[in-house]
DNA sequence: AGCGCAATGTAGCCAAAGCTATATTCAAGT
DNA sequence: ACTTGAATATAGCTTTGGCTACATTGCGCT
């Protein structure tokens, strides 16, 4: 068992990725909708994201107030640079793992699910860790 | 981009998880506590996990409204059978996943820091791949 | 042009997980 | 036996991320 201080920075950093998933998640989606379809409405991420578009709203106002996406009632929802910068690192990183998951033998289906929650807690010393393997 | 109701799906999954996930830290981290000390104090585990103990009194109410955990108060806490069937669990999955790692080349100090967050998302199709890769 | 329905937005509720500040209880040492 | 400091517990606030129910807007069709 390790010793405390040194545990509490882990559950710490643990807690932290784990907020910032949900809004990894969202800026990805709407990456994905902008490129597909040209446009990203609020009630299509509800819908990917399987919850109700209140609470996509109440999300995306987060994405607003974090300095990543913009929106005008009534149009569609748009990403900031930093917005499209972070959906690009999610994006690498989420493909990343799922082709190290698929390389050990993950069968694709469960590679796909498991990729989009582990992703998030994946640092870059492990990132970079994947690639090397993979590149092997 | 997947069509809709299997994202769907897979975001609810990921969310399932992370709910989840705070309670078997606070499972396993008991289990520990009583396995090296003989009993666990709410303030040990607070500390542990880096937050304040009313933060952990209110996240082990929590585990004994879910049947996990009992305690009454200025003793210590146990677990239920259930607890320790968890418990047992996760622990085994965490060592997975910490091997794992280490087996494609994540350093050791990453490796356990992200094995934190990471192992809450292991499917059992993703556990089963893990031990045959290791097993290989 | 206007009507009606789907899309969008708002309000207000709940539970979880964090915090600080305050009260209570226990136990150790004089 | 008392006192006092550390554990433990409680109260009450905040934010987040869900929800349902309701209001508004705008667009497609007749």
């Amino acid at each position: 068992m390790p010793e405390e201080p040194t545990q509490a920075l882990r559950f710490g950093k643990a807690r932290t990725a784990r907020s910032a998933a949900l809004l990894e998640d969202y800026v990805e989606l709407i990456a994905d909708l902008l490129a597909a379809h040209g446009e990203a409405r609020a009630i299509d991420v509800a819908k990917r994201l399987g919850v109700t578009h209140p609470t996509a709203i109440k999300s995306i106002a987060r994405l607003k107030r974090e300095g990543l996406a913009t929106a005008r009632p009534y149009r569609g929802i748009f990403l900031t640079e930093a917005g499209r910068k972070l959906a690009d690192r999610v994006r690498a990183r989420h493909r990343l793992v799922v082709k190290l998951l698929l390389a050990v033998g993950v069968p694709a289906e469960a590679a796909e699910a498991d990729a989009e929650g582990m992703e998030h807690h994946a640092s870059e010393a492990t990132l970079k860790a994947f690639a090397r393997f993979l590149a092997r």
